[in-house]
DNA sequence: CATGCACAGCTTTTT
DNA sequence: GCTGTGCATG
């Protein structure tokens, strides 16, 4: 098979080692990816059926980009029946399936969020509703349902009635949260064994990339499948794991050897992406951290440009520099470097708009990977809010959201009086809303409004089986008078992402088989923003370090390397702080031809004050 | 029911 | 120090 010359030694050893567990200990700018769709190009090179393969990552931006060059190396074969994608929609997939009521509603961090204050107000606690998702989430990532969570502090004692109060909640309006896809898919399979079973036959060789950010029901999940034929094969680095808040637990890559027999290991060493120069600097960097799986990175381009350390007055002095830099560099020879080979990565959010600011003044173009997401827009949220009630008018969440929007008379005091009708006679809040016209608890003109709403609303739930997604899209607009209103308020970028709105669901419609509004929703549900990421124009990239794991920039800003902010304030035992230097190694390590540090000695910044130069800075350089 | 003001709260966030 | 949220007012 001539594309197996195309490997080094190792790469070929991973990809050729199909039978029984095998651990791929890939260090960064190694050729992960290479190893991965090489290996299932192989395996059905070698006549596994694909619907025999399964390969699970964390985006869909990985998963597609994946597929894709799966099919560049081979493409005899039927990319429907290879399941390539993320934990989540492979779950989605499954429950959609089996599940009784397959119609579910997926919550997202907004939902949840509306969700938990209802039951905070409800039971009367005053918490966090922030923390109280935190531990609920938490919880359902080791598998511990509402009913067999424990408490064993007076915090958890006070967590456990929201948690199961959420939860019935949650099976009312028929939601999912993104933890109760993952943790249903393990119960499902715990319940009904010929059901895990099914899938074990089907998928007989298993790949899981970025191991290291796997938590527990993952784990699980990809235990539970490899039990039966242990051909699995996970990919991962320790050294960049970066998600433990999430509940990543970098045990699972680190303990691989004890969960499955006769394991095989291969360290992938060799780094094709960075010069020596900016690979010592990361490997001295990343040496300081104990508790490593070890491994050496190299690379065979010798010398380099130096690695530039800036020291800046303060934040907007260290933002000028960044910006000078990328002119000079970009502009050198009448053409230089494009700007979509720069990246500018810092460890907060908040570092960006002093950034913004001055790539405004140098009339530099830039992109922000990360922040609001473009689903997470007020209007489009509305908007889906009305195809999600469509969907499953049991959504609750989604039904109050727009029940009122744009205003049509049906305030807060209504809508109180009938979600009180609806608990007291056990049904649904759009049914009580149904039946309401022939109730006299509330005023004519409320119950006006209301009948008009759920004609409005049945009716669009009646063009779902003769119109599509986009049909029905156009059809809420008008007829709710959403655009209209926009309109009058002339809010033409709310107008312009709606537009933009409207042309991803026509994407939806030319590239997916189904073309159901369900489809359509599980589909936005589990989409994120680094997935829409158009790494092709002409613009610098600001992101945090997080999001840029797995990316690569011939040229990478690391920005406000202080202590405090890297490592960050709330970095306090040990453990975390070798979490941060991680952070800071994945930073360096996406830097091909040069890589600049910097810091500022004043900063003004939630009005705390920092300016002490990082630790990880002396670490690298061994002085300032 | 929309508007305005005070006030909490602020790390990262693949889904 | 800034921004989004929640409550009170008109």
């Amino acid at each position: 098979m001539d594309i197996l010359k195309e490997l080094n030694p190792q790469q070929k050893e991973a990809v050729l080692h199909t039978d029984g567990p095998l651990l791929v200990l890939a260090g960064a700018g190694s050729g992960k990816t290479r190893v991965i769709t090489y290996r299932i190009a192989y395996l059905l090179h070698q006549g596994i059926l694909p619907e025999n393969i399964l390969g699970v990552t964390f985006t869909n931006k990985a998963a597609d980009e994946m597929k894709k060059r799966v099919e560049t190396i081979n493409n005899s074969f039927s990319r429907q029946r290879l399941w390539i994608s993320t934990f989540h929609s492979a779950c989605v997939r499954i429950l959609r399936a089996h599940l009784k009521n397959p119609n579910f509603t997926i919550y997202d961090a907004d939902d949840q969020n509306s969700l938990i204050k209802e039951c905070l107000k409800e039971l009367n606690v005053s918490l966090q509703p922030k923390a109280v998702l935190t531990t609920i989430s938490r919880a359902k990532e080791n598998l511990i349902t509402a009913g067999e969570y424990t408490p064993t502090n007076f915090f958890e004692q006070r967590i456990k009635p929201l948690y199961e109060l959420y939860q019935s909640k949650l099976d009312e309006n028929n939601g999912l949260d993104f933890d109760d896809i993952l943790m249903k898919t393990i119960l499902l399979w715990q319940e009904y064994p010929q059901i895990l079973e099914l899938y074990q036959n089907r998928f007989k060789y298993l790949l899981v990339d970025e191991y290291q950010d796997t938590n527990y029901v993952q784990y699980l999940f990809t235990r539970m499948l490899a039990q039966r034929h242990s051909n699995i094969c996970c990919v991962g680095d320790d050294d960049q794991s970066i998600y433990s808040f999430r509940g990543a637990d970098i045990r699972n890559i680190l303990d691989f050897e004890k969960d499955y027999k006769n394991v095989k290991i291969i360290r992938l060493e060799e780094n094709y992406r960075s010069t020596d120069v900016i690979l010592s600097m990361a490997n001295r960097v990343i040496s300081h951290n104990i508790g490593r799986k070890g491994k050496t990175l190299w690379t065979r381009k010798t010398g380099g440009l130096p690695v530039i350390t800036y020291v800046g007055a303060d934040e907007h002095q260290e933002a000028s520099f960044v910006a000078r830099k990328v002119l000079e560099i970009s502009g050198k020879g009448g053409g230089g470097t494009t700007l979509n080979n720069f990246a500018v990565l810092y460890r907060v959010n908040a570092q960006s708009r002093v950034l913004e600011e001055a790539f405004r003044r140098a009339n530099l173009p830039y992109s922000i990977i990360g922040g609001v997401s473009f689903y997470g827009r007020k209007e489009i949220k509305d908007i889906l809010a009305y195809l999600k009630v469509m969907a499953n008018p049991q959504d609750a969440v989604s039904l109050k959201r727009i029940i009122n929007v744009p205003t049509r008379g049906i305030g807060k005091t209504t809508i109180q009086k009938i979600e009180n009708s609806a608990r007291e006679k056990g049904i649904s809040l759009y049914s009580a809303l149904q039946e309401i016209q022939t109730t006299e608890i509330l005023p004519p003109k409320a119950t006006a409004a209301i009948k008009k709403f759920v004609e409005l609303m049945d009716n669009f739930i009646n063009l779902k089986t003769t119109k599509g997604v986009l049909e029905l899209t156009n059809e809420v607009l008008d007829k709710t008078g959403y655009r209209q209103e926009l309109k009058e308020l002339a809010e033409n970028d709310r107008l312009d992402n709606i537009k933009e709105f409207l042309i991803s669901i026509e994407e939806f419609e030319t590239s997916n088989e189904d073309k159901s509004l369900e489809a359509f929703l599980v589909n936005i549900s589990l989409y994120t923003n680094i997935d829409n990421w158009d790494d092709t124009s002409h613009k610098v990239n600001l992101m945090t370090l997080h999001s840029a794991k797995g990316l690569e920039f011939s040229y990478v800003f690391l920005a406000g390397l202080e202590e405090g902010i890297l490592p960050h304030i709330n970095a306090r035992d040990e453990v975390e702080k070798e979490e941060e230097r991680r952070l800071c190694y994945v930073g360096m390590t996406r830097a091909k031809e040069q890589l600049f540090l910097s810091y500022a000695i004043k900063r003004r910044l939630y009005s705390g004050s920092f300016g002490q130069p990082s630790r990880f800075l002396l670490e690298c350089k061994g002085r300032i």
